[in-house]
DNA sequence: CGACCGATTGACACAGCTCAAATGAAGTGG
DNA sequence: CCACTTCATTTGAGCTGTGTCAATCGGTCG
């Protein structure tokens, strides 16, 4: 994958559906955009707004959320660098959830003029977006089966198995470790359990020796227990084969380098 | 809204974005369909499958469901006449759920190489489509926090108060009140909780005398209290103005017709 | 009539919540 | 370089919503 240019996570993602045209990789390539940092827990995007341009992740996290009950906060998703954090704002007219930033993070704001537009001209990338939306809703059903039906120490070690395959497909992940500027707390909002349980969790995790959790840094310690604890599967990522071959998950090469670093 | 044909309902959701075109209206009615009868429970697509068409309901009710843990079941999503159900197998190979008629259903098959041709074909269509799997993530978005953030009562609450705002966008529901094959299992399996549990907040709603509940058949008796109970609005549904007006919320029409049919 | 399925009930156990406080780490300003 | 603040983590002690297990009841259908 090649890295430096704001696209080129997105353009990697779109590409695992099939390679792209050259005029197609061109035509993101030369997607205006804006980009703008956020600080940690700055809000990007505001519940009820109706942007006019769609946010896609350069660097860090951003998290969409949602409140119930007036104050209780779930977060509705991770989006990671590649990921466009709000396409439906392209046809959905105002936002149903809030967009924040996790830790300090990079964003680009594309216009909905050109996303349009470029939808429109090419049936190969507005394939490659439709895959992008249908692999999000897979997420978000696979969070619903997470919140319905597992327990507290199930749900958070099938999200940290969530985000260790999703990092490690953009290269942000090695030896199943990870940075994310994520809070106990953070966890908690997206696992529906309170701060002070996800604590307990956290503790449990470490005590089995499942992972090395130094808050902003995750190392998974043992991947095939803590994907079967977590009750997890990759299948619902829809990752090419491409992806999947690459080591690091399933413990392919864990034992290739310094487990310490 | 037009009943009568296959895919009235479908073209009548469409049209929620706009009015399309006569001619992208012909492309809907001449779209090839199978149209197919299922009995209760059974399945309609199997996870892991790959069809090559999609699944649009005409009548009754599918639902789409995962396992965690080998055996404990979730609801990821009720669809109704109108509903693709699975429109993401025309760009994800493999299906990440299940999908089987709540009751006995009446489902039509639309080949994914006519769905692909119309969508590039037409941008309106494209759009219209575009949308309804947008409105779908939004309630997956919904659903996460009704999991994540509220407890049995509420989530019951807000379920029932979503069926009924989707049923009557589609002319299914009259008088907050609706029929809809599902056992207590059945919302149990949606709403994240046991079915004992289940029947124990369908009594208490009975008792608090929000809703009249014969199983099959859901009466909403007080709208209002209903949805701050389960701290329901509507906005993630993104309902045109012309259904928003409808009556029958509010309770604006709670009086006008016969509540018994 | 018997079989089966869904609704209902009761007794009890426990996962996770609430409330409250202590500890620790990181930054800020004097 | 040290007070001071702030925020995240951690711990403890009850409390409660929901699960589990098991039985009963009622309706439907062959």
């Amino acid at each position: 994958m090649e890295i430096g240019r704001p696209y080129s996570r997105l353009l990697y993602r779109l590409e695992w559906s099939g390679v792209l045209s050259p005029q197609d990789r061109q035509r993101i390539a030369e997607l205006p955009l804006t980009v703008t940092n956020f600080a940690a827990n700055q809000e990007v995007a505001r519940q009820g707004s109706a942007p006019s341009s769609c946010t896609l992740v350069l660097g860090g996290f951003l998290y969409s959320h949602k409140l119930a009950r007036g104050s209780r906060r779930q977060i509705t998703s991770f989006l990671v660098p590649g990921n466009i954090a709000d396409l439906h704002t392209l046809y959905l007219s105002s936002l149903d959830h809030s967009l924040s930033a996790l830790g300090p993070a990079v964003v680009a704001f594309l216009p909905h003029t050109a996303l349009r537009d470029i939808l429109e001209r090419s049936p190969a990338l507005a394939g490659a977006f439709w895959r992008e939306a249908f692999i999000e809703a897979a997420i978000f059903r696979e969070w619903v089966t997470n919140l319905g039906r597992r327990d507290a120490i199930e749900r958070v070690a099938h999200v940290v198995c969530e985000l260790a395959v999703r990092l490690q497909a953009v290269d942000l992940a090695r030896n199943l470790c990870f940075s994310i500027p994520w809070t106990q707390t953070d966890l908690a909002n997206s696992c529906g359990i309170t701060s002070v349980h996800a604590n307990r969790v956290v503790q449990e995790l470490r005590r089995l020796g499942l992972v090395d959790w130094d808050s902003k840094q995750v190392r998974i310690r043992d991947w095939n227990a803590l994907a079967k604890l977590g009750d997890f599967s990759d299948d619902y990522l829809q990752l090419p084969a491409a992806v999947k071959d690459k080591p690091l998950l399933g413990q392919k090469v864990a034992s290739t380098s310094d487990p310490k670093h």
